[in-house]
DNA sequence: GTCCTATCTTTACGTTGTAAAGATAAAATC
DNA sequence: GATTTTATCTTTACAACGTAAAGATAGGAC
């Protein structure tokens, strides 16, 4: 109660300092640099900085790197100011799990518009699932990895749950049908639980270094891309009544 | 070195004690009971009540929860203790995720005998998979989600192996055709990609409760083994040429 | 110009993993 | 059978972590 409460005064002023934050944002960030000597004792906007040494962090040291110290000394302050801005490790988690979330949506929209036949942008839309993964390891672990996450917080949920409504949607597509919000039939539900284990799972798995097995026993170093491609186009799902 | 080299001593040392160890074994437990007042300065099996206190603790709270210390706590001896059997919590963890794997791969080779037709065998050993996950998800989580295992163990190495060997020899089976060692063809390769990826991402996703917005919208409560079986059943990949 | 409030730092505490040294009992050797 | 060796377990210690609480600072409101 005592820690909500203290971040969510935080959360409010934020939102009522957007100008003078926005200001200094605009400065250039040679203020951070805590050798320089000059270390004012406002940031500017510590919170976006902190977010920011976080995926740093993250992406050098792993999931078990990623420490609120870690963070702190990352962006140069104190290793209590994170939790001025995040409550605690869960808050700061969580929102860089909103942001990666977010990425990822965007990712995979883009590669699905980049695409004219439905069939082709499903699975674009894979692809680019799978590249984001491989490119930001860090972040998709932190994504479906971590142990704390926090999904009350309306940034986290929303941003979560508009990457599976995107991916939703696209499985939709490729069935040249629209998925009803409220019922579904045991088919359709089949078909997104289908695409999302798949996708999902192949990724999870690769990450894992699990796939190295079967990589390693095809011609000539085939790229997991290929495995992927491959994998994708062999599942096309028969018709319900079949 | 000098970790792993502390360990082996111990590890010959357990293979040369084998025999008293037995001794030990055979006895009642009662003397772990630290409570009663008699606790011996040697345990007798402490490896042993180790590795079943940390899955006591594990399912009780979590892979969080899970730390040297609270193993210790929960088997009565010293928070110290633990290290001398395992090295670290890295190896403590990992000797665990071995007996899961092992645990698992049984659950699906018995699941896969319990049928006769090929393509039953399969479903059954998915199905198996999935229940597992879902009765024991701190293994699961151990196996597949914790960021400590060190997989150049025998132990974990073979466990693990064996348990996607076991899988691979299933996808096989459902093909009418044998896996070989050595060399693969991409459909081959596509195939067991595609049975693990399906099984496992849909594990997580469902362990995650990423798949309750699915679940919600299905007629009147259908379970998750009903949409697992959906989803397996409309999964039959076309032949290759096609 | 003064007060208020958000921001950041300092200090402190309990928990963790891990190392090192000490205590104890079982096994090995003679 | 006594002694030595070795494995096992405990005690002590330390750095890093998350988190709470109090103090310092500065920007904005009045």
């Amino acid at each position: 109660m005592a820690k909500t409460s203290r971040e969510n005064k935080v959360v409010r002023t934020v939102a009522r300092t957007r100008k003078p934050a926005r200001a200094a944002a605009e400065r250039p960030a040679e203020r951070r640099r805590k050798s320089s000597g000059d270390t004012p004792y406002h940031h500017g906007d510590l919170r976006e900085a902190l977010l920011q040494a976080a995926e740093r962090v993250l992406e050098r040291d792993g999931l078990a790197g990623l420490t609120l110290r870690a963070v702190a000394r990352e962006a140069g302050v104190s290793h209590a100011a994170p939790t001025h801005h995040f409550g605690d490790l869960t808050g700061l988690v969580s929102e860089l799990a909103a942001i990666g979330f977010r990425m990822f949506n965007e990712a995979m929209v883009a590669a699905g518009n980049s695409e004219t036949l439905p069939i082709m942008k499903g699975l674009a839309s894979a692809k680019a699932y799978v590249a984001y993964a491989q490119a930001h390891p860090g972040m998709y672990g932190v994504m479906f990895r971590s142990a704390r996450l926090d999904y009350s917080r309306p940034s986290l949920h929303e941003a979560s749950d508009a990457a599976f409504a995107g991916l939703t949607r696209g499985v939709g597509a490729s069935r040249h049908e629209q998925i009803p919000e409220d019922g579904l039939s045991l088919d359709q539900a089949a078909a997104i639980a289908r695409a999302w284990s798949l996708v999902h799972g192949f990724t999870t798995l690769l990450l894992d270094g699990r796939l190295t097995g079967i990589l390693e026993r095809l011609p000539e170093g085939t790229s997991a891309d290929k495995l992927l491609d491959a994998m994708l186009r062999g599942s096309v799902p028969r018709p319900p009544g079949a």
